[in-house]
RNA sequence: GGUGGUAUAGCCAAGUGGUAAGGCAGAGGUCUGCAAAACCUUUAUCACCGGUUCAAAUCCGGUUACCACCUCCA
């Protein structure tokens, strides 16, 4: 039984579907006016974590995730690069698919954008004006929270205790336009030469929380399973973005909301974040770091922890995922002098490790309980590569249950060989040069073949090789 | 001020009442011509104080520290 830590309860609960078998998931995107930083990939990170175990239980999901591609910090990027708002958006879209592709994020089943919905946001607006939740002001339309009698339950916060400008964000302009305070902008009027779109309010563009709700619904149903992203956007935008939707279908908009944590840096473990300027960019971290150690190092943390970017906490990564990669090749090189068949023992220990693998990930995706079962196959998948008679099944079911229960995790694990014929000379010849106990030449040999990221082992079966 | 989270070995981290998983790093060992890889051995009274209990890291009360959100953020 698969449990979800519920943040609109604060419980844990069982996972039950809208329809058997389906899960229907909305996790917010980032704003595309940069690259984004490795706090973003976190939560891209996490809920692909979250749906790749989904598809590993054997559900289909439907995994929706948005771009924001119109907004303050949008037009005015775009104004200093002197490009539009949808060049701009255009350029870190791209951006975004081959930062995910390369920490190998699946791309969501649909990634609508913002502005390609801009009649559906019109649309949802004029409902809740004409619902009374929501009036123009000048230009703008604003919703009344106040109206809205659950406002607040998320982030379990009740409006009389909101106070006001905490964040210190506040736009004066803005305040003036609104009956409260709390009210939050559904459309904003454009200033001039500001991108727009009519509509019945004047020329403007749509506020951030509402292209959510639109999204969300439109792609996924008035009510659907879960919805993910930062703790960040707790409140108020997935506060606002519940206020919206209810307001307007009567329904129960998400019925499980899950927030990642977020990715801390320095002594203090501070929040990562574009507007601290703190932050380390996918673009940049993966010129001299294999994307594979980064998507290991924050799949391996629970999506609700969180995670302290440091080097040391790197360095611990990569040498875990090796260790894992080391078994898996120990593995395969045995398959050159395996024995045909099977055994029973195997066979079960496999079926131990893989139900207690399950039984952890159902527990709210808790990886590290998972991974350390992935730990423990890896220990016995070594110690069964060093038997001396080893059966080419039992290596197989070893290999590929490594490679399942890792690839939840988004790691891929494979053996590549090298054709290099002139290599595979120098290795034959240290060969000899170690028959002849001429062991200048063979480890000059070795020494050689390292420098050119070729590591040489020597084992009771053969001489091996393998990419550093 | 309101709300939420966190505090376990050098580091990462599991554990929600029965006497501290796992990984990394370190040390010692086995194997090896030497290595590498692997395996074996080895390292903690759980922020602090008080309480409940036969028994608490785990429950209750209090304290401290750090982090986050309160309409820019994943």
């Amino acid at each position: 039984m698969l449990k979800i830590y519920n943040t609109l309860t604060r419980k844990k609960e069982e996972f039950v579907p809208i329809n058997l078998g389906q899960v229907k998931m909305y996790v917010c995107g980032p704003t595309v006016y940069n690259y984004i930083h490795i706090g973003n990939a976190r939560s891209a990170i996490a809920f692909d974590t979250i749906r790749r175990y989904f598809e590993f239980s054997g559900y289909t999901v439907d995994y929706v995730s948005n771009f924001t591609d119109v907004d303050d910090k949008m037009i005015k990027a775009a104004n200093e690069q002197g490009i539009t708002v949808p060049q701009l958006a255009d350029k870190f879209i791209n951006a975004f698919m081959e930062d995910t592709e390369a920490v190998n994020i699946e791309p969501a089943t649909m990634h609508p954008r913002a502005t390609e919905n801009i009649p559906e946001i019109i649309e949802f607006i004029a409902d809740l004006i004409d619902k009374g939740f929501a009036y123009e002001s000048e230009g703008d339309v604003y919703y009344r929270a106040r109206k809205f009698k659950h406002y607040g339950e998320l982030s379990d916060q009740s409006i009389d205790d909101l106070e006001v400008g905490a964040s210190r964000h506040v736009d004066s302009q803005e305040f003036e336009k609104k009956e409260d305070p709390i009210d939050f902008a559904l459309w904003k009027a454009a200033k001039p030469d500001e991108i727009n779109w009519d509509s019945p309010w004047g020329k403007g563009r749509p506020g951030w929380h509402i292209e959510c709700s639109v999204m969300s619904t439109k792609y996924l149903g008035d009510t659907f399973d879960i919805h993910g992203g930062g703790q960040d956007l707790q409140f108020p935008h997935h506060e606002n973005e519940i206020a919206q939707s209810e307001a307007r279908t009567g329904q129960k908009f998400a019925n499980y909301w899950m927030h990642n944590g977020f990715v801390t840096v320095g002594e203090d473990n501070e929040k990562m974040s574009k507007s601290l300027g703190n932050f380390v960019t996918v673009h940049d971290i993966i010129k001299n770091l294999d994307p594979q150690v980064l998507r290991f190092f924050m799949a391996t943390t629970q999506y609700r922890r969180p995670i302290q970017y440091s080097p040391l906490n790197i360095a611990d990564a990569q040498n875990n995922l090796s260790h894992i990669q080391n078994a898996f090749e120990n593995l395969d090189y045995r398959l050159n002098d395996a024995q045909p068949g099977s055994s029973t023992d195997v066979t079960a220990e496999v079926d131990n490790y893989v139900s207690r693998y399950t039984a952890a990930m159902d527990d709210d995706f808790n990886v590290q309980n998972g991974i350390a079962v992935v730990y423990e196959l890896v220990k016995y998948s070594n110690v069964y590569a060093e038997r001396e008679v080893v059966l080419k099944d039992d290596l197989t079911l070893l290999k590929t249950t490594l490679q399942r229960l890792v690839a939840v995790f988004g790691i891929e694990l494979s053996v590549e060989t090298l054709d290099d014929a002139k290599i595979m000379e120098l290795i034959a010849q240290r060969d000899q040069a170690r028959l002849d106990k001429d062991f200048a030449m063979s480890d000059k040999i070795r020494d050689d073949l390292k420098n050119q990221g070729i590591i040489i082992e020597d084992t009771p079966n053969g001489t091996r090789y393998r990419k550093e």
